[in-house]
DNA sequence: AGAATTTTCTGACAAACCGTCAGAAACGTG
DNA sequence: CACGTTTCTGACGGTTTGTCAGAAAATTCT
């Protein structure tokens, strides 16, 4: 039974090689480095099979991606529950976010591809609000943090500003520069050494913008992130360490 | 001789509507909309032909980047020469980068395209060099005005922080704001009801946090970027005043 | 067990697309 | 007008995607 898995059960372990061996396509050559000839072959099964799992390629990526924002979502809602005041926290997801593009690469990538070909109206309106669903988590656990550290009292927004605002700012930033770096092939050409530091720096700057505390100079976050990341993510950490 | 005019120019007039219908296909549906054979037949040319200007489909794509990047330099460059202390020079940028995805966001999605798949590689290097000498203009005029603040004693860099650092994170964040902006479509529904003006907003708030003078709470710069707008870039503003 | 039915799989097929290239057409020049 | 050069064409080979009738395997029924 178990050693002689059923087929039921062998059709659902194919979705998971599928998606594997897909990502390991994509990320080695982009979208059209995934084809369905050459992955079915390798899979030892044919084309039509495939296509029993996944309507489209398109499916598949999205599928990709899907598995990506929740994994993310995962890490952010321990990292939210990390015990500190407000501001702390939110650094914990910047350390999460952090983590998590460092660690899956690919997976940044995957989402970047989907992301700008117009390959999302190929796709089913089940997978599209799946992974909607997961980016209004994505960006409420960060709204709830903002909130909570209004309510505190250690945050206060002026006139026109919002948690959603906040929390646009961060997230705007750590997309757009982990873009830039995974893009951009030479960092250091444009004089940024340590650019992982830098986003970290930068989110710092906008929170003390809006004099959310405790402010950098009272506190100290460089310290603080590295410790979050060691007891938060003890095992990914380690993966990348060194270059911490 | 103008109103008959002659093979060469043809030719190199034929250049310029390749690129602009092969944008529109781009614009209108994504890297796989742009058919070398509609192109042609569009065009009223043999496929054959395309071939004697772009060696592949990639070139193209690229060219359309260039293009973009060549008139985001050029409006950085104008922005930059506004009259005023470096922090508010840094502001036109600012708009300049506002103005220019706002009006053109084809050509930022073009961008958006080209990165993220993996094209890069199957394109000239000539191509190449020339689009990383635009970045590295663009990245450049605004490290320009970051040291100009830091020589006029309105910026101190704490240790560790760089000029390039600065503008990283203004890039970064633009960058990934009109990316989220161009691909979610319903900020509402995340709770960000004027994604631009939070944008500006969050980009003084980080300036503000590296305490860069005049400080956000000295001058008024929603309304100074306005009249930016207005004055540095007049047709363009002109069409996008209203959603200002 | 053996037949019948349902599920799953296959690989040939049609359609679309890219890039090439030998030959045709147009052009320019003496 | 004749000859060399540039430019253009469209058929061709190679590749990929998605479909589907029929084969094969699994499951259920008698």
């Amino acid at each position: 039974m178990d050693t002689q898995p059923s087929k039921k059960q062998a059709i659902v372990q194919r979705e998971q090689q599928i998606l594997k061996l897909s990502r390991k396509m994509v990320v080695e050559s982009g979208y059209h480095g995934l084809s369905l000839d050459t992955l079915s072959s390798e899979l030892g099964v044919s084309r039509g099979t495939i296509y029993n799992h996944f309507t489209c390629k398109e499916e598949i990526l999205l599928a990709l991606v899907i598995e990506t924002m929740d994994r993310r979502r995962e890490m952010f809602q321990h990292a939210a529950a990390f015990q500190g005041p407000p501001r702390v926290r939110i650094a914990a997801i910047g350390v999460a976010a952090e983590i998590f593009v460092r660690l899956y690469p690919d997976h940044f990538l995957v989402e970047q591809i989907v992301k700008s070909d117009s390959i999302w109206d190929k796709t089913s309106a089940e997978r599209q609000s799946k992974m909607k669903i997961c980016q209004v988590q994505c960006v409420g656990i960060c709204g709830g943090i903002v909130r909570d550290g209004v309510a505190q009292g250690h945050l206060v927004l002026q006139e026109g500003a919002t948690a959603e605002a906040v929390v646009f700012g961060l997230w705007s930033m750590a997309e757009g520069a982990y873009s830039i770096i995974a893009t951009s092939d030479s960092m250091s050409d444009l004089g940024i050494t340590e650019p992982f530091m830098a986003v970290r720096d930068n989110w710092h700057r906008m929170l003390d913008g809006y004099r959310w505390e405790p402010l950098a100079c009272d506190f100290d976050y460089p310290t603080s992130m590295k410790g979050m990341a060691e007891e938060l993510f003890p095992d990914e950490y380690r993966l990348i360490a060194d270059s911490w």
